[in-house]
DNA sequence: CACATCCATGCAAATCTGGTTGATCCTTGG
DNA sequence: CCAAGGATCAACCAGATTTGCATGGATGTG
């Protein structure tokens, strides 16, 4: 999947310009005309990036960044700066305001293009795994949630902990014994039925509505995550 | 604790200039010569920000760059780099290789301690922003304020802390153990139950009228704010 | 000293967990 | 094809944990 970067410009040359080469090089590209439409477009869709206009129309570049800043799902968000002015103290100004970066006018898109990667290149990694998906189910361990086509699900300790490991694995089958040792640890006894108990725990709580039963029964071998059998 | 700078640079006089500024703007410095200096130092303490001199005896700054990114822990690290080259082309190779910004010189030390802090806003999460937003909260770090649905709300210090630890990644569930940690201290010693009478006041404060609670409790596992459960 | 804030603790309620049981399903042998 | 036997499922229960909440004493500050 591509970047997605934001301009925030109201100049239709530059916005022209910038939109062009962004797609030359790959880049998918929203647009925004000025402060207002700015903000929505990010609340609707979160960009990768954004390329934020000093000089705009109504609210300023500075303080749309401010604006983004206070935000802790924006917070860390790369902003680079389209400048006209070349005077220290603006630019100063700009980088402390919040902005990561910026490009005075008249800029190449290649120096644009250049520092868009330098900055998706710390933001990036931040999007880490701490989401596991399989089909329409979404495990987010940080915030120990579990959604499935949308709508939230509430899993016990254990459940959770026993999907999550169903997820690392989707389609491998997994005995009693594996599951006893990875979920409740490895030498904690418990009866290997007990499994039976939880696994139809989950099952109910996933499949609520009427949805697909994504696990599977393998006879004499134990659970697996996949549809249908 | 200051950030802590690692200025690699082979001319004494512009070591000079910087260490002087840094160290009146409150970072803790150090300084290698050339690049294998650099190395080891980096290996020794691992500085929060690295000022490279594009040009140095022995290995090139764009190659100790590249090596810095080469290794997991410091493939983070921020490093800005000094040139006396003009030309874009240069410009851009620096940022290929892994720089995360430039300046040119000759650089006011204004400005590098400017890109400096921009540079540090990303790796140190915390700087720098001064109010954080989720659904109807404002937290004003300056003021040490909270507002919910533009109503004041009154907390004690301890309850401030929590909360704004929480909002800096609404969503995440944090144990007992990770907020004594961020909140209480590193080496302070309370009972973990004594996050629940703080959490419960948080609440009380926060829902104060008939507002929805946003602070979820993840049995087995910690808080986290975010709605409902 | 008065006030604000914090921390430990005890109890009740909510929730989770592991086990039991009978019904049901599947496999296999005849 | 049918029946027997084993395995799995579903509902329920009781004990164990965990959390919520109230309180009282401790600590710090002006």
């Amino acid at each position: 999947m591509q970047p997605y970067i934001l301009i925030v410009e109201d100049e239709p040359d530059i916005v022209e310009l910038l939109k062009y080469n962004l797609e030359a090089a790959d880049y998918e590209v929203g647009i925004a005309r000025d402060g207002d439409e700015a903000e929505i477009s990010v609340a609707e869709r979160q960009p990768d990036a954004i390329l934020l206009d000093w000089m705009l129309p109504g609210v300023s570049g500075i303080e749309l960044c401010r604006r983004i800043r206070r935000r802790p799902e924006t917070r860390m968000l790369p902003i680079i700066m389209l400048t006209a002015r070349g005077e220290e103290t603006d630019r100063l100004r700009g980088l402390d305001s919040g902005a990561d970066d910026y490009v005075t006018k008249p800029f190449s898109p290649a120096e644009v293009i250049a520092r868009l990667r330098a900055v998706l290149r710390r933001a990036l990694p931040s999007t880490a795994v701490e989401t596991l998906e399989y089909e329409d189910i979404m495990l987010d361990l940080a915030g120990h949630r579990v959604e499935r086509a949308g709508r939230n699900i509430h899993l016990g300790p254990t459940e959770f902990r026993l999907l999550r490991h169903l997820m690392e694995h989707p389609g491998r089958v997994y005995s009693r014994e594996q599951l006893l040792d990875a979920v409740w640890g490895r030498d904690i006894y418990v009866e290997a039925r007990t499994v039976d108990v939880h696994i139809r725990r989950l099952r109910k709580a996933l499949n609520e509505g009427d949805a697909a039963d994504l696990i599977r029964t393998v006879r004499s071998a134990g659970y697996a995550l996949d549809k249908a059998g």
